[in-house]
DNA sequence: AACTTAATTGACAGTTTTACTCAGGTATGT
DNA sequence: ACATACCTGAGTAAAACTGTCAATTAAGTT
């Protein structure tokens, strides 16, 4: 039962643009220098966040990524979903249909409210929760 | 963000142990056919399951397995503990100092938080729980 | 004692997933 | 033109997962 580095660097990544984005567009060599992250990887990791409609890219020098809405309205859930990171815990529940379990199948009841309090847990938590509380760790620091 | 079959056979194993033990032992065969598990996968998770103190085994004609404890004293978060699946979402927490990041690791705060969660939801739920819920969808079929 | 049942152990192997890298290409500002 | 920085798809080494196989030990039955 692992998040998947993907999925950590994901968070990570986003919460490092945010910090360090005063509305101009934070360039991929500058999070992955901070974060100690592959360029390359992170690109990956930015597309698929871009197709889920949580960052903006701008292109050419100066470019860059920009958060798609107000740090406060992107949840952690989101990010993680936008990476391909399934929230559920077991294959069979992934469909929307639900499994085919028979009747039999009592552990499915088990795994589906896992994955419910997962859920919920992940998207009670902003983007911009996480950024307060780097600045507020970063100025302990000073 | 996967249970592995492992955890999720060890679980339904056990629900069927429970289930069709009379105070009996209950043989691997039996449950593998009535499971649909191989009967060589079950006797790696059974060992660590009587390692980790949830079960006992009866060796000889006539043998088998039989819950260590009543039923209703079995969580169902040690039954995944003692196949040794991590219910940590992250490994560097996986000891038990805690993990050696620096206080700028914000997203720290949020696997641990989860890997409470967690433990908390599977240590709500009793072996007890689930194989009266089996008895009672057999009750229905029939 | 011989035989059968069933747990026990350790080594090993196929497949899948993860976590990346690499080689290009495309858009845009100066 | 040229530099910057996003964009794309293919490829790959290592690890994890999901088992199998062979051989052994213990205990009951005949």
């Amino acid at each position: 039962m692992r998040m998947s580095t993907k999925a950590q660097y994901a968070v990570r990544a986003m919460v490092n643009l945010d910090l360090h984005s005063g509305g101009q567009p934070v360039a991929l060599k500058d999070i992955s220098r901070r974060e100690d992250i592959s360029q390359t990887y992170l690109e990956q990791l930015f597309v698929k966040m871009r197709r889920g409609k949580i960052v903006r890219s701008v292109r050419g020098p100066g470019g860059g990524y920009v958060l798609a809405r107000p740090a406060r309205e992107i949840r952690i859930d989101e990010i993680i979903d936008s990476v391909e990171e399934s929230l559920v815990p077991v294959s069979c529940m992934d469909q929307k249909h639900g499994c085919q379990c028979d009747d039999q199948c009592v552990t499915h009841n088990v795994w589906q409210g896992l994955g419910e309090k997962i859920r919920q847990f992940l998207a009670s938590i902003t983007l911009a929760d996480l950024t307060d509380e780097a600045r507020e760790k970063l100025e302990m620091k000073s």
